[in-house]
DNA sequence: AACTTAATTAATAATCATTATTATGTAATA
DNA sequence: TATTACATAATAATGATTATTAATTAAGTT
């Protein structure tokens, strides 16, 4: 979460950024609006919507859909993740050999103009393979 | 889409796979609902969802979330999806390498029980691409 | 510093996708 | 036929997200 010139930095970013930073649980709006609250009382939760969004476009975090519902991360390098389908826990997992592979078939099989892949895994964390 | 012994195929149930045979465009629920409704003119909403998701369950056709949106599709082999971020179409494009490859690989780098992977691949599509 | 303009925010209403509820209808079975 | 289970239609309810609008704050200019 490098500073990125010729932004604002409000109360309300500054804290969604804070509350990011080093958060790799894969928080949802709902999440950041309620630690977002703790510190900025009267924010409201459009303004998390809006400014998780501005966030986003402007490469300060990065926006994850799974099974149709946004959550944010401080990562903004691609990368994969593993949703545990138990308790359904979010992992994070890069191999950039993996990405590369993946863009070169696919460019390469569907003569493509393709920018960027996007990877969900799905399987038992080591938690629960264990308690089970 | 082959029989499956032991469930009942009602008239919704039919006209919906009917639409959604050979039907690779990938439609909402919505649109499977407005298609649907031509033939079965009192047909609900609640039933196309409930029939749809019914269907996914028993392995018919299979369901894909694509930025936060359910849509259904009459393939049901694992299989990827390139989306175009001009028109938004959506198209397949299979390599059992690729997956066999991801897998093994998610495998391998985290140790965890991985069952199976969806990758989205984001590009411009050739349509968008020439007439632009 | 005062003035002007643009951007941001809070509050709220509106929308869209989905799920739950409930009463009715249909099919299968004892 | 009575009983049970399953399916449907209609509608209400929910949850996530976007739009609206008025008030507030920040930035830029004289």
């Amino acid at each position: 979460m490098t500073e990125i010139p010729n932004i604002t930095y409000t109360n309300q970013r500054v804290e969604i950024l804070n509350f990011l930073k080093d958060n790799f649980s894969h928080p949802t709006v709902e999440q950041v609006y309620s630690a977002v609250k703790k510190k900025l009382t009267r924010i409201s939760k459009a303004t998390v919507y809006q400014n998780l969004k501005f966030l986003a476009e402007n490469g300060l975090v990065q926006e994850v859909n799974i099974k149709g519902i946004s959550r944010f991360e401080p990562t903004i390098e691609p990368h994969h993740h593993i949703i545990c389908k138990h308790c359904g826990k979010i992992i994070d997992f890069e191999s950039k050999e993996l990405i590369q592979y993946s863009l070169k078939k696919a460019k390469k099989l569907t003569q493509m103009n393709i920018e960027s892949a996007s990877t969900n895994f799905f399987g038992i964390c080591k938690e629960c393979t264990s308690k089970q």
